[in-house]
DNA sequence: GTTCCGCTGGTCAATCTGTACAGCAGCAGG
DNA sequence: CCTGCTGCTGTACAGATTGACCAGCGGAAC
């Protein structure tokens, strides 16, 4: 059961999730069109513990959404590339606003280290890159930019290890 | 129309989306839990019409899945960070598949530029990144790791924007 | 002109959803 | 021991949705 608990060290909300939640965040993961009936099926429990689960993950915010995966790549944004930003002092702000106007930007992370900011990009090609660059750096603010370009992607963004282990407990 | 095509450049194929495949996904990203029915009024298209284009852009690969979206802070993993990572001549594959049985890496690249691979890495707090980063590091094969704590993500996984870019060919 | 393809608007049976209810079991508190 | 609370089960119901069809229409290509 999913239940709310407050972390003893920083106060934050936390959700401790069991087996059965753990397991249907898995089924759910590997088959998203199935529905709450044939869910319940599977993990050989009522439709409504199942629909009490669900509602109670979703609440408790565990599972923020079932929007559909898209693949850029299939769109026509084959390359991905990792850029390292430096900001001018006092311009975060404003080079955030900026890196939301860019589609290309996938995700934006501000980040201790070496660089200030850490922000996913997808281009066309790797010449179409140079463009894309060219548009994230080419606001004042931004000192520097370092690129590092995708060139394998052994692990794709996933979840369910995570969860399997939050689910232990 | 959601229409495969070759890249001339690459000989990749991509697919190109019009602009009712375009407000399809965007709808459907803001209101996942809206079917084909509901879908097909707030579109004003007929129902056939967006089970059709559904069925295509699943089969195209442009929508990889609607899995759900877990969010690891509500798990109780509130730190992100990004981990560079230098790796010994030729022990590429052990290091990810090392790096593929921990749960705590959500992602893994291989990069060009200074470092060989990009990771993304989850924690229970600062201080329990140090262990999943002892876990990661802890393998023979890497050289060197330089890990950026994410403090602020401005913008988190998007896709919305670029589909709307691409949709508007 | 003819063919192909996609969109429309309609139907059908089958299934699923949201909701509600009573019964039962485990657990903590008194 | 009894009580109250919570969660799971099995069931029921009306209403909505799904997947599958079909004929007709229009635009684009040959």
């Amino acid at each position: 059961m999913a239940v709310r608990l407050v972390h003893p060290d920083h106060g934050e909300t936390v959700v401790a999730i069991d087996h059965l939640d753990g397991r249907l965040i898995t089924l759910l993961a590997r088959e998203p069109r199935i529905g709450v009936l044939e869910a319940s099926r599977r993990l050989g429990v009522a439709r409504g513990t199942v629909q009490a689960r669900l509602d109670r993950l979703q609440a408790t915010g565990v599972i923020c959404g079932f929007g559909p995966q898209v693949d850029p790549a299939a769109l026509g944004y084959p390359v991905t590339a990792f850029a390292t930003l430096e900001i001018k002092q006092g311009q975060g702000a404003d080079v955030r606003g900026h890196l939301a106007t860019v589609p290309e930007v996938l995700e934006l992370h501000t980040t201790t280290g070496h660089g200030d900011m850490l922000c996913r990009l997808v281009a066309r090609s790797n010449a179409d890159l140079q463009r894309v660059i060219d548009k994230v750096v080419g606001f004042e603010g931004i000192v520097r930019a370092s690129t590092a370009i995708v060139m394998e992607n052994p692990v794709p963004l996933r979840i369910i290890p995570l969860v399997e282990q939050a689910a232990q407990e």
